[in-house]
DNA sequence: CGGTGCCTTGAGTGCGCTCAATTAAAGTGG
DNA sequence: CCACTTTAATTGAGCGCACTCAAGGCACCG
C-alpha cells in the first residue's frame, strides 16, 4: 500500500491498528524501536513458562501458540496467534511468565527489549492506549475461548476456531475468500479445544461430510461460512474489529 | 491500618498494589477520582453486553461475575470478583461490552466515568501500569481457566475455584484461615465450571466425603488445603502476587 | 525401503449429562 | 405465625458424547 509496507515491522502497526487509529508520531516511533529477527524453527520456544522475559517477540511470519499444561502433562493451548501479533504484551509488566509460546511453524520472529517498550508506553500515551485495547482484546479471545470449551460441543468449538481465526486472518490482510488454517496438527487442534486428537479427527471429518468445509492435507477450506458460523454459533463482537466491514462469502 | 483505609477507594487501590506498588501521588491520584456509589442486588447488572459502557464500576464490597452466553442461552462464568476489584477495565478503550457483569450477592459498586480514567491513564504512567498489570493478571487467569475448563476433570475443576477464590480473598486480607466461598449457588458453580448443576452436587459431595472440605449451608471450609491444591493442580504463580508470603495453613 | 509422524477407523468404556422426583430452605402474604 | 410459593440442593436411573486403547494406512524422508 504505502511505503511503510516494506518495514518489518509495519505489520506489527497495521495489528495495533485493528481496534483504532495511531497517530502519526505514534507510529512513527512504534516502527523505530529496535529489534533483532530471527527465524524459529517449529515448536521453538518464544517465551517459556518460569522465564523473566527481558525481551518481547514480534511475530513477522509464521504461526504461533500460548499454551499451558497440568502438572500431569495435559496441555491446554489458550492461544493462536498470527503474523503481525505480539508474542509477550501478556508479560510486558509481569515478572515471571506464567505460560509458554512456542511455534506452530516455521517463523520469522522480531525481539524487542522489554524496557525500550515500556518505555515507549510511559512516554507516549496514544501507544500505549494500542498496546492496551490489543491486550484487552486479547482478554476479550480468552474469555471467548473459556465460552468455546465450557459450553460448546466438539462440533461447535471447532467450527468456532475455524470461524475466529478466519476472521483474524482476513483481518489482518493475510487471506482472500475461503479461510484455511493450515499448520496445525490434529492433536494441536484437540489441545486448543480440550478434545482428544482422536475426536477432532471424526469432527473434522463430520463437518467436512456435511459439506461445511474442504480438506486437502491439512489446509481447511470453507464451503458454506453461514452453515459453519451457525454451528460455530460465531459472532465476531469479541474480536472488537473497528471496521465494520464483516466478514462475508457468498454461500 | 493508616488513614487510607477509611476512604471508599482504599481497598481498589490496595488491589491495584498487589502486583507492584504505586507512588504516593499516583495513589492520591487514584483516590481522588471522583465516583458515585450505589448498592447492588444480586443478579443486577453492572455492565450489559452490547452497551457502550461509560462508566467503570469498582466492587467496594460484595461479589460479582463476569458472563457469556452462547446463542441458545447456555451461559459461561468467566471470572469471579471481590470487593475492591474493577470490574470493567475490561472495556476501558473498546466500544461496545463483549460480555455482562453482574453482582453475585448485594453490594455497594462505585461508578467512575471512563473518561476520567483514561485521562488519569494518558497523565500518569504509574497508574497506567498499575492498571496495566492488573489487566494482564485478569488476562492470566483467564488462561488458567481455560485450562481448567479444558483439560481438568470436575474434582480438579471445583477444587481449582476453590483454591483460587481463596488465594484471591486472602490478598486482599478478607479472609483468614481456610477459605471460603460464600454467596454462589451449585448452578453459577457450575457455569463457572462447564458443569450442570447436578454434577456439582455430587462434585462437592465427594469433596466433602474425603474430608478436603466442610460445608454449611453455602459457606465451605478447608479441611485439609495441602490435599486440596493437589487434586487442584493448584500452582499459585499464574496470580502474580507480588508478596512472597504464600498460601500456607496448618494441615 | 524401512522409519517415523500423523491421520483414520473400530470397539468398548466412562464421566458427566438429562430427566425426574424429593427434600430443604427462604421468602410472601393473609 | 402459619399456609403457600419459589428457589436451591440432593439423589437415582439411564443415556450419550467424548475418551481410551489399538490396529492399520498414508505420506514424507533419510
Amino acid at each position: 500500500m504505502n511505503a511503510l509496507s516494506d518495514h518489518p515491522l509495519a505489520l506489527m502497526v497495521r495489528r495495533l491498528e485493528a481496534h483504532g487509529e495511531i497517530a502519526a508520531d505514534d507510529r512513527q516511533a512504534l516502527l523505530d524501536l529496535r529489534f533483532k529477527s530471527r527465524t524459529l524453527e517449529p515448536s521453538a520456544y518464544v517465551v517459556r513458562e518460569g522465564d523473566r522475559p527481558i525481551v518481547c517477540g514480534v511475530l513477522l511470519s509464521g504461526f504461533a501458540y500460548r499454551q499451558k499444561q497440568t502438572s500431569d502433562g495435559l496441555r491446554q493451548i489458550v492461544s493462536l496467534h498470527i503474523p503481525g501479533e505480539c508474542l509477550d504484551f501478556q508479560h510486558l509488566f509481569l515478572g515471571v511468565a506464567d505460560h509458554s509460546v512456542q511455534m506452530l511453524s516455521r517463523g520469522e520472529v522480531a525481539f524487542i527489549a522489554m524496557r525500550d517498550l515500556q518505555d515507549l508506553l510511559a512516554e507516549r500515551p496514544g501507544v500505549a492506549r494500542a498496546i492496551m485495547m490489543t491486550t484487552l482484546v486479547e482478554a476479550s479471545i480468552f474469555r471467548e475461548w473459556i465460552l468455546n470449551v465450557g459450553r460448546r460441543d466438539a462440533r461447535g468449538r471447532l467450527a468456532h476456531l475455524l470461524c475466529e481465526f478466519a476472521v483474524r486472518m482476513r483481518a489482518q490482510g493475510l487471506v482472500g475468500e475461503g479461510g484455511y488454517l493450515a499448520p496445525v496438527t490434529q492433536e494441536q487442534l484437540a489441545d486448543a479445544l480440550g478434545l482428544t486428537a482422536v475426536h477432532v479427527s471424526r469432527t473434522l471429518k463430520s463437518l467436512e461430510m456435511d459439506g461445511l468445509i474442504e480438506r486437502i492435507k491439512r489446509t481447511v477450506t470453507f464451503r458454506s461460512w453461514k452453515r459453519l458460523s451457525e454451528i460455530a454459533d460465531f459472532n465476531l463482537r469479541y474480536l472488537h474489529l473497528n471496521d465494520d466491514e464483516p466478514f462475508h462469502q457468498e454461500s
